[in-house]
DNA sequence: CTAGGGTTAG
């Protein structure tokens, strides 16, 4: 009888760590586990596992991993989700080299990958842009024989992006009913590509089909509208997001906010996000990016260099787009110097970043410097704008510099034949 | 207790 209430109690506890876990409070959870070992409770595998994926997704992997020695001594072995939640840890922080050792433990444990452990790798090699490793990963499940999850799927789509459409409608002919999930990956996927036709089609069957029960698609949709310049017809989803009563997290937040910013409705904007805070949801950096950018589409570049520092001091300080969107404001306003200045100091750029100011430059007429950059850019081994080119080129020669212009274009040349 | 969908910049 004590036991069976001792277990019941173990079930009790876990719940209670779970929740506290999904609220990042790691320290509060692992204090419930003291507590419930005070009164005599066994922590179980799953209040291991619960702690373990957790450090994994917040802390970080050698965190989670050392939580392994921690239930071997209170006599539990890991098992199968333990390590799952250790290989996820490694494909989010980039960390793809420990997997082998990870696979060698299991190994020596008999406890075998399962479809989990592949749709894990397979979607991380996906995300890195390694689809031929994906794939791999694929034969491998349909080698060991490894029965699919609809989430194998889902990932095989993102991983076909231009041919999801095809792929969806090759799924369904040979039988399998996609679900909400899907139907957002392949509409996502069509809009990626500029299908949107298929996309609307495929957005129109989800509400028939009563697959629109939450935010996800209506927010894919009225982004996608607010892009191409829709702003009523993405207002009008936006409106409908907020009135459903549909639970809005931070992702459907910035979706509304991002509209607010775009349209220039700071006043808005900062009234949304006072609310989101105050009904406790965090801002992200995206939420940052969309705010810096809205800044500085209204011209308030100091508001928005204060936001900039603001955001660093709270961690994300490595906001590339939210750098990218500064500088791109810098250049509008004509302080190219500045934006220069910033440039330089920046760790990290990507193609972005080097685009910005090469047509910030070609806008003020320093095409000599917007040539430079762009071979910098070039020997960097980043992709560059055809029309990034095209600018650069026809400024050298609208000032009559045609050897230069001749010059950069035979860089450009030599530097396909290097890379590719 | 683990994996798959939505949001940002040129």
């Amino acid at each position: 009888m004590q036991r069976i209430k001792n277990k019941l109690s173990t079930r009790l506890m876990n719940v209670c760590v779970a929740s506290l876990c999904k609220a990042k409070q790691l320290e509060k959870a692992e204090g419930v586990i003291v507590d419930g070992i005070g009164i005599g409770l066994q922590p179980d595998v799953v209040t291991y596992n619960t702690l373990i994926a957790a450090y994994c997704r917040f802390v970080g992997i050698d965190v989670g991993y050392s939580i392994i020695h921690r239930m071997k001594n209170a006599g539990i072995n890991p098992d199968i989700i333990t390590y799952n939640s250790l290989i996820a840890g490694a494909a989010r922080y980039c960390l793809l080299s420990k997997c082998p050792d990870l696979f060698d433990e299991m190994f020596e444990m008999s406890i075998l990958l399962d479809i989990w452990s592949y749709n894990t790798l397979m979607n991380c090699f996906f995300k890195l842009g390694k689809p031929d490793e994906g794939y791999r990963v694929f034969q491998d499940i349909l080698l060991r024989d490894v029965s699919v999850h609809s989430a194998t799927f889902n990932i095989l789509i993102n991983g076909r992006g231009k041919d999801a459409r095809r792929f969806l409608n090759e799924l369904v002919e040979s039988g399998h009913i996609p679900n909400a999930i899907t139907c957002t990956t392949v509409m996502k996927c069509c809009f990626r590509y500029r299908q949107f036709e298929e996309g609307f089609k495929i957005f129109a069957e989800m509400r028939s089909k009563g697959y629109t029960y939450d935010a996800f698609a209506y927010c894919t949709v009225a982004s996608l509208l607010l892009k191409t310049g829709r702003i009523t017809e993405a207002n009008e989803y936006l409106g409908y997001i907020i009135t459903s009563g549909f639970s809005l997290n931070i992702v459907s937040f910035n979706t509304i906010f991002n509209l607010y910013c775009k349209e220039g409705q700071l006043d808005n904007a900062y009234q949304l996000l006072y609310e989101a805070e105050k009904g406790g949801l965090e801002s992200d950096k995206y939420t940052h990016a969309i705010l810096i950018d809205g800044l500085c589409r209204i011209g308030n570049l100091q508001e928005a260099q204060q936001q900039l520092n603001r955001m660093s001091e709270t961690g994300f300080d490595s906001n590339l787009v939210a750098w990218n969107s500064f500088i791109n404001g810098l250049c509008k306003a004509g302080h190219l110097d500045y934006a220069t200045q910033i440039f330089e100091s920046m760790d990290v750029k990507d193609s972005v970043t080097y685009s910005t100011i090469v047509r910030g430059l070609y806008k003020a007429r320093r095409f000599r410097a917007a040539s430079k950059l762009l071979l910098s850019c070039i020997r960097g081994g980043m992709k560059i704008l055809k029309s990034d080119k095209r600018i650069v080129i026809d400024g050298l020669r609208s000032c009559g510099l045609t050897h230069e212009a001749r010059k950069v274009q035979s860089k450009i040349r030599l530097a396909k034949l290097l890379h590719y």
